[in-house]
DNA sequence: GACATGATACCGACCGGTCGGTATGCTGCA
DNA sequence: TGCAGCATACCGACCGGTCGGTATCATGTC
């Protein structure tokens, strides 16, 4: 019975909650391991028997709470719907209002383009796991722009991989956006910017179904 | 005898350039004073002489160095050239071609955007800074577009902040995917994406002049 | 069931090194 | 003579990481 008192969670993961937080906040360098076994509870010793060191842990924030996180934010809802030009507005919608609402997404922005920004030039092993998430998510919209193609809801000559492209350097530019200025309004005006983009790529209206 | 042998260049400058230079490679937070001072050919005594501490030399390199070659890269042009459309596409086009060809752009990412999105909720001075900087090209960008409407470039429709707004982030979101990707091609096609965007903005054919 | 064996989880003091910053002194020009 | 423009030597704080040691538990053997 050594296991913590009030919670379930394993000390691995508490301190992997702990330094995902140390390091959303404070960037991956700046960040403390000092603080993580501070905040998490644990020590010095926990952090390094289940962590080989700093790097590892970065890598597996990245893998175990940022990447899975995204994914459930952005790539569920876009293979439920059948429109894309829709699914892709009301995911930007739904997560833009909620981050808003939770002011910490607005002051910090996206988790997964902080580290890209800050390690992408130094540390490839960073580069390449980031880096595969925006892939995933790109090939994600553009099947689904090419399915919607197939079923009427997007002009045939539109350039999908180049539209998947914009639609993710947007998000990257909206969140960076909202974290330097804080400002909600300035957020929404540019997501407007980019929902008159994405009706842009459906048929004229005399052509469709 | 005391000042530089074979440059021009004051001692204060040289240490704004290599200040500039650690901070955009590293991070500011992560740079080093003594890394700056060492490839400015100078000293500590010397970097504590011109600035107060490592805050103001970064409020300096904000101020001094990456503002005015903002404006110069994003600014400038855009004044110039009459069909708005036109001469962002042309801007984009120009940096994108520069910033591919000499890689460090390319790999480093934007200098101001790199800042912003280190230091926007660690330090209000960065963060109002920055957030002026990117509020002024917002704002040429959004008179351009109003003048274009003018003269018959822009549809009447279009939201001009919303346009600008989006035009800044993608701006962001394309050179911190092409960071993060470091695959220039991809690159383009993001800014494809916004070329197509742009278009959009344009009169319908059968209506222009 | 009792006990030796060994792995796992964890502790916290401590290490070398680097950080931003300071105190003081020299030196040449006005 | 005074002061700007440096150089040098040095400070305490904090960094990521290591190390010796302990507490707990599963397992095989008798």
């Amino acid at each position: 019975m050594a296991e913590a008192p009030a919670t379930e969670e394993s000390r691995r993961t508490r301190i992997l909650r702990a330094a995902f937080e140390e390091f959303y906040r404070n960037g991956f360098q700046a960040g403390s391991l000092n603080h993580i076994v501070a905040s998490a509870g644990a020590t010095k010793g926990a952090l390094f028997h289940h962590f080989e060191n700093k790097q590892e842990l970065g890598y597996a924030v990245v893998d175990e709470v940022i990447q899975p996180s995204g994914r459930r934010r952005w790539l569920d809802l876009l293979e439920q719907e059948s429109d894309p030009v829709e699914a892709i507005k009301a995911c930007f919608r739904r997560n833009i209002a909620e981050d808003i609402e939770v002011r910490t997404t607005l002051e910090c922005g996206c988790p997964l383009n902080n580290l890209a920004q800050e390690m992408s030039p130094l540390d490839e092993g960073f580069r390449q796991r980031i880096e595969a998430g925006y892939r995933v998510w790109r090939e994600a919209l553009a099947a689904a722009l090419e399915r919607g193609k197939q079923l009427g809801h997007v002009r045939e000559d539109v350039s999908s991989g180049a539209a998947a492209a914009l639609i993710v350097a947007g998000q990257m530019g909206i969140w960076g956006t909202a974290k330097n200025s804080q400002d909600g309004e300035l957020m929404r005006r540019a997501a407007e910017g980019l929902y008159a983009y994405l009706d842009s790529l459906r048929p004229s209206r005399a052509a469709s179904v």
